[in-house]
DNA sequence: TTGTAAGCGTTATCAA
DNA sequence: TTGATAACGCTTACAA
């Protein structure tokens, strides 16, 4: 809050004469006010450059007018794509969000939480760590409206917008494996996230299927961002050198930002993407179709997920007696040419 | 906020059996209070569930612990690498953050500066539409500590923080001249809005000092974002068939994500980049080094701008007195290889 | 060591 | 048509 004097319906009332309830009265157009003190008291208002204290009307009325948003990184463009269409509908609403990151990290997403209920959002959109932490609990248990992004809570009764992240691991296997692929190395989320978890059951259940063996040391676990990406591949390459019994000829990725790290890294190698190496993303960001070559990824359709997720926190707000509602999306491949096919080559 | 009955220190003192300041004081960790009661009373405030109300408190502290950060658009990895760098460090001090974006938009600024002003925050990072605004007025007045970023009001005594654009636009034009454009096409930020301008005045300078004719039709005004890019551009294309007395060879673009608009455009239309049309971009956001031909671009320091700008502001939140603090950044060419060099061609 | 009471800036009820 | 007053949940003198 500005140190300065801070103008109040105290001291318009002082100016204008009147009682600060006149003011209070006046300003929000009861029409149990005189036209003209009404009209002397807006003027003064806007002259003395006043302006409500939230907080004050927020402890009377119970209602904030703010919406808590809790993503795991904004700065993955997944997550901003999202970000933007809330934010889109709640300017146009008159709401503001409380905003913050979780960095798939539980400790600082049970902060993120604590900090938005006490801040008194009137809802809150998530995307949670982990299907099972106590971390949902919280929100739940506080009854604040809440939706549920990306995973939600396992066996609880909540509004939640999530694409079928086991099915995106599972179609991005087969495609690998359609294409001749048997060592994939999979560069997965971390661990303890829930999606992390799906997108490796969906992994498997390919490779089971195809009666691929599936192999631990082709399983790494990396923050979803360039840098952790870049930094995780090329001592990968380097051990693939070691242990030739190893040695992938594809990756699948959590994510494509994962994916542009890879891409990085194999610059760096001199390996060529797709000969030496296939690439498969997941999330389909915008800048998956530019980069070189343009890459073969899963789609996720972001902005529908943050329309449906502000537009069903928006309804359950004005309406009390509404069921929660449930959204799954099922995730569509989108082919480009970051993978090689094995069997054309070989044959 | 919730519906639910909330908890408050009165609810717990009525079941701990004390008065209601003795359970804010033991809260509170208050030396006055007995270790005993204290105990007894954190014991039941964790059974019930309390945390408190910010609303009651900040109502009474005039501290809200929020920062209100005004950005113009959060779904450009430009704006995402600054925010990125501001949701950690407010994290880490214990601040939540109020988020909204401007969209270039002065009407949309006004009602988020207002916005932040009426929850009051403690402080507000802004990246303002014009420096001339009556919006950066708002700030300045109400007092409350303020940071700009990206550009800052003119002629008055603020904390800034930001890359000095023209210069951007000098040395992008610079380099593009030196590799034998003459006709250049400017895709330049939207009108009115104070960073376009300066990049425009950049750009002419250095068409001045090479001599060339400004050409007003080739400059065009477009939302810095892929969509308004992509579209533009096509168009412009068509135009430059019909005049081909305006054909040109480049374009340099008020961004990254311009630039991949026209990178889209390109591929649709079949055009050869950089062999038939150069690019230039400006931020050197991170997909601009994957895309194909890796783009050339002006660098912009976003992550120093971002530390920069919300450590200004924690500062000035803690020290009354310090005078304000003025950073400009000095922009740099990354060269990569979207610029075909005309007179080797030539030559 | 604990309790009482005033006040932060609103809203809303009831009196005048 | 206007004014006095209580209340929202908390902090903090001050009194007990």
């Amino acid at each position: 809050m500005n140190s300065e004097r801070t103008v109040t319906i105290k001291q318009i009332a002082k100016v204008a004469g009147v009682s600060f309830s006149t003011v209070a009265k006046a300003l929000r157009g009861d029409p149990a006010i005189n036209q003209k003190t009404r009209k002397r008291v807006v003027k003064i208002a806007g002259e003395l450059n006043y302006y409500p204290n939230s907080m004050a009307q927020a402890l009377r009325s119970k209602k904030t007018q703010t919406i808590g948003i809790i993503l795991n990184d904004l700065s993955n463009p997944f997550f901003s794509d999202i970000y933007k269409v809330i934010a889109d509908t709640l300017y146009q609403k008159g709401y503001s969000m409380l905003l913050s990151d979780s960095n798939y990290n539980l400790e600082i997403e049970k902060k993120n939480i604590l900090m938005m209920l006490s801040k008194k959002v009137d809802g809150i959109i998530v995307s949670p760590v982990n299907e099972n932490s106590q971390n949902n609990s919280l929100i739940i248990n506080s009854s604040t409206k809440a939706v549920f992004i990306d995973i939600s809570p396992k066996n609880i009764d909540v509004n939640y917008v999530f694409v079928n992240h086991e099915k995106a691991g599972y179609i991005a296997t087969n495609y690998l494996i359609k294409n001749g692929h048997k060592k994939i190395l999979l560069l997965n989320g971390p661990k303890n996230v829930s999606f992390s978890e799906y997108f490796l059951n969906g992994h498997m259940k390919s490779l089971k299927e195809h009666s691929l063996k599936p192999d631990s040391s082709l399983i790494m676990n990396c923050e979803p961002n360039i840098a952790c990406a870049h930094d995780s591949f090329i001592e990968l390459w380097e051990g693939r050198k070691k242990k030739p019994a190893l040695a992938f000829t594809a990756v699948l990725t959590i994510g494509d930002l994962v994916a542009m790290g890879i891409y990085e890294a194999a610059s760096e190698l001199g390996i060529d993407i797709p000969e030496e190496c296939s690439v498969v993303g997941y999330d389909n960001i915008f800048s998956s179709k530019y980069c070189n070559p343009p890459l073969t990824t899963i789609h996720q359709p972001k902005k529908r997920i943050g329309k449906w997720s502000i537009d069903i926190l928006l309804k359950q707000l004005s309406d009390e007696s509404m069921e929660h509602e449930k959204i799954i999306i099922e995730p569509e491949l989108v082919i480009r040419n970051s993978v090689a096919a094995l069997n054309t080559i070989k044959a």
